[in-house]
DNA sequence: GTAGGTCTTCAAGTGGAGTCTAGGTCAAGG
DNA sequence: CCTTGACCTAGACTCCACTTGAAGACCTAC
């Protein structure tokens, strides 16, 4: 199991804090690079650490896998990984305070429930509130609740 | 289309920004009770308006659809639907909690990585500091990545 | 030699909130 | 009468990040 010729999956995968199965799933995403094989067995070496690393920032930081693919093999306009990372950073930044903004809402919307204590949900000024707005605005800019939170990968 | 027999599903849903196949899969799910039929279609009364409402203002809260059930039908320890909100929402509301302390976790480490401008990911501050974290702790109380995040619901 | 543990592959399952499709029925207008 | 559009059902599919299972190969220790 040492470095000489490597570590197995799941050495790097107790160390990494990781299963076996994640890390294999990683490799077929192509976000890590084949490994060498010893009588078919995967071996790493020092550096899957790092690029590991990197995966579980860019994953903290809100980014999908597939996105995190762009930012260490991607093509895009932006040659260099740290280019790459601000154009797409930008992007996410926008989202990210859609979520903050939806958690605080999310927040509100439930102390008031609490506060509120009404018994029947007919008669709590809340629903009435939501129904009204709902009935009122008629076919403006609606049919589409679903606002675009799935672009932040929250895991 | 009047309410002398009811609405239609089609009505229904355009005028609360749903879809059609929306509203069948709350019946479906048991969110909604089973409308009036007239020679096998939907007929809906006024009153749907406001369980919609009540079901658009709880997923708005955060809670699931199976929440939302047990929050309108359930059977819980408490009898009355403002007595089972509170209960949960108290529950609900450490979840939102972590949620906003995630997306500010974030806001920072996309922040930390523009202002980086680091090259290569290698070289990365950011990414060495992760990997020495990684590989520091040694099966402490790892192995645990996913904090209960799905416990709440973001849509 | 055999038991136990780790590894291999591929396929399928998970959960949540719906959407989509196929194949068929119904109503209104011209 | 015929077309058009809305409706019905059941079941499959979507997305994402993995996990789980089956069936088999391999290594080490006893």
């Amino acid at each position: 199991m040492q470095a000489t010729n490597g570590f197995s999956i799941g050495h790097v995968a107790r160390r990494a804090g990781l299963r076996p199965s994640a890390i294999r799933y990683y490799e077929a995403c192509g976000l890590l690079p084949e490994p060498a094989r010893v009588s078919g067995w995967r071996r790493y070496g020092n550096d899957v650490f790092t690029a590991l690393a990197a995966i579980e920032v860019a994953q903290q930081a809100g980014f999908s896998l597939a996105e995190i693919r762009t930012l260490l093999r991607g093509i895009g306009p932006a040659a260099e990984p740290s280019a790459r990372w601000a154009s797409l950073a930008r992007k996410k930044l926008a989202d990210v305070d859609a979520l903050i903004a939806r958690g605080r809402t999310m927040k509100r919307l439930l102390l008031r429930g609490i506060e509120c204590g009404c018994v029947e949900i007919d008669a709590c000024p809340i629903v009435a509130e939501r129904r009204s707005a709902m009935l009122g605005s008629r076919r403006r800019e609606r049919m589409k609740r679903g606002l675009p939170l799935h672009s932040v990968a929250v895991r």
